[in-house]
DNA sequence: TTTAATTTGGATAACTTTATATATAAATAG
DNA sequence: CTATTTATATATAAAGTTATCCAAATTAAA
């Protein structure tokens, strides 16, 4: 549904977020977030464009974030990777049956509508506070996550 | 976001819908709904073995709907191709860093539901309905996109 | 100033999705 | 029964996405 670089992206982020302020090698993040370890430099070479997030090279070197955590929500992030655009045109020349066609896609683009909503209504900072304190990953989680209480850092 | 075959599949049970009761080759289906000739049947083939269409050969053979377009909606069928399916466990191992990205799933999750409501919300038949009558292609559409009201047939 | 750590950028490889082509099987018309 | 029309199945090719690799650039420490 999203594409897996997309996915990447936003553990990326989320990651970020979560240890704003400090600075994190590609390897850091690669090894927190799972994502590849050659293709985290690649998606943070993308956010990094997108000024989202930023790398300092050498020694001490690593990514930051480069944005307000509280004013870029998860549609963002995602946009940066692969647009989701709504559907502003019918996308098909003239055929002879573009009456059931052309309503087609007005029920994609409500579908795209609801996806873009649903993902644009929470800030990376509001999904990382959603998941401090408690334990959550039971919920959705599988057997061996952790019910343990966040460590303070 | 659907994938293009997704898309295909849609156009495809559609147009069936749409001329229920009659047998459309695979060639005048291509043609109708601008999916690639050759890439049709087997889209078609697909969506026959999940029992949406059913193919009969030889002369006078050709395609035909082969379900109800009111029980059927549009998940149903992009789901023939490609899942979209729920996040239903956290889908990483165990990281240092779960909390957040627990909780990152969860919204991604959220945003799944979200586009499969919308994309169940609407059966084939109540597509091809909204899309009788007057012109529609304007609405979303592009220019040279009809204007006249839908001929009788 | 040298060396080590690190990002950056470009090239390449592996994999997946999309598309085409070819051969086979079935149904109908004549 | 034969020829034609059509779907079905399988193989192959092209394009796109994901992942790895390597050389170059930058920074900081020694």
């Amino acid at each position: 549904m999203l594409s897996r670089t997309a996915e990447y992206a936003l553990r990326i982020m989320i990651l970020l977020t979560e240890r704003e302020g400090t600075s994190l090698t590609a390897e850091q993040i690669a090894k927190a977030t799972l994502v590849p370890a050659g293709y985290t430099v690649k998606v943070l070479q993308q956010l990094g464009r997108a000024k989202l997030s930023k790398g300092q090279r050498g020694r001490k070197g690593g990514f930051v974030l480069a944005c307000n955590p509280s004013k870029v929500d998860l549609l963002q992030v995602v946009t940066v990777i692969d647009p989701l655009k709504r559907i502003t045109e019918f996308p098909l020349g003239r055929t002879e049956h573009q009456h059931s066609l052309c309503a087609l896609y007005k029920q994609i683009d409500a579908a795209i509508e609801s996806l873009q909503k649903s993902l644009s209504s929470m800030s990376l900072k509001e999904v990382v506070k959603s998941g401090e304190g408690e334990s959550l990953c039971q919920e959705h989680g599988h057997g061996n996550a952790t019910l343990s209480v966040k460590a303070a850092n």
